[in-house]
DNA sequence: GCCGAAGGTGAGCGCTCGCTTAGAGCGGCC
DNA sequence: GGCCGCTCTAAGCGAGCGCTCACCTTCGGC
């Protein structure tokens, strides 16, 4: 169904598409040292050494410590946007793409965790140029939610006083799952996403029967 | 440049009970600071310059910059937990409660916003018998919360499966609004706490007829 | 008028940071 | 074989970091 094929438990890296495969290493051990530890904390040599590499090797694949985190978000938030996308765009009510929105976008944040911290509390390190573009895309963000909560009440199934105040609730909600998840702690991603996406319907005011699409 | 007279939404500075006057002074550039470019990007010459002094004046009141992001988080958290406990204790339903808690907590992360950003996403900054005093003062935040949320389950005011998790649910909701908002935005504080409210009393399926309370 | 405590400064130490440079290793192509 | 281009390393540069030290100023008590 979904093409976005996450299985947040042995889930395939998703960052097939950067190569050569140094460059591949490079970044993968900037996502866990930005996420570990905030990018103003982490150090070219700490991301070289996790990569198997030495410092200088950082400077042949990336001008640049802010490029490497640029990229990052960039291709975080590009699987974000695609998440949603596929759950907006999926035929259904607006109920069930709300709650088909909201379970995956939760899966995400709370299976690939240290991505999506990086992607979503490192923004203010990047440079003017590149915050710019990263931010545009959040507006997209925004606009997919906020588009099927339209759709919803326009079709009398939610309803909702403030559409563009419960957007910002309902993706304030799912983003700040990056922050408090733990892998070891009681939940799943999957049981996490199943119960916000119940919480978020309520929210809406959308009738609580919701089968558990998918 | 800008005074420390910020009264956001008639609430006094809370930093009066530091003293003296210099150490004060220090402590409320750092908060700035921090909540600018974050603890680790923040630079001792930044603070003692926004304080007006020498680099070397901090030292004189706080051993290291790692204390001073200790008695901020500690001030900070205290805080918090007092509004919480005072929502929570005072007399009347727990749709009441609830509502007066989440709306008091989120017009202060939202009108302190500065505060409330290095409070909650500058822990991980500080060592471990640090970051253990302030996880135990999470705890009680969270303890607060689930009171008033068991509390309105056993009245039969709300309709919950799962009360540890949306105990989380709100918590993280509130505590998210010192990530986006925004003081030049279109909402103001007290508007946001309205709204913020009404979609909890949703999210625990409490009757939605909630008094405009303060 | 003198003293000690408290609060402040200018200079700078030792260190680590992001990043650069000179050159080594090596596979592919003529 | 000779050479190029790509990848990577060892060494290290200039800058800026957290923090310290020797010394100065102010001020109440006697």
């Amino acid at each position: 169904m979904s093409t976005a094929e996450e299985t947040t438990g042995g889930e395939v890296e998703p960052w097939e598409q950067v190569t050569p495969d140094a460059a591949r290493r490079l970044l993968v051990a900037a996502v866990e040292a930005f996420a570990e530890r905030g990018y103003h904390a982490t150090t070219t040599r700490d991301i070289a050494g996790r990569a198997g590499m030495s410092p200088a090797a950082l400077y042949i694949h990336y001008k640049t410590k802010e490029e490497l985190l640029h990229r990052i978000s960039r291709l975080g938030h590009d699987k974000a946007l695609d998440i949603l996308r596929t759950a907006a765009r999926r035929e259904g009510t607006a109920t069930e793409r709300l709650s088909d929105a909201v379970s995956s976008f939760v899966r995400w944040h709370a299976g690939r965790r240290t991505t999506a911290r990086v992607v979503q509390y490192e923004l203010d390190a990047l440079g003017p140029a590149a915050r710019a573009e990263i931010v545009a895309l959040r507006r997209q963000v925004d606009a997919e939610v906020r588009g099927i909560i339209d759709d919803g009440v326009a079709a009398g199934e939610f309803r909702v006083p403030d559409v563009q105040g419960t957007t910002l609730a309902v993706l304030s909600l799912c983003i700040d799952v990056a922050r408090w998840f733990n892998v070891d702690g009681p939940r799943t991603p999957e049981e996490v996403g199943t119960l916000y996406a119940g919480l978020v319907l309520r929210m809406v005011g959308a009738e609580p029967a919701a089968p558990a699409q998918r």
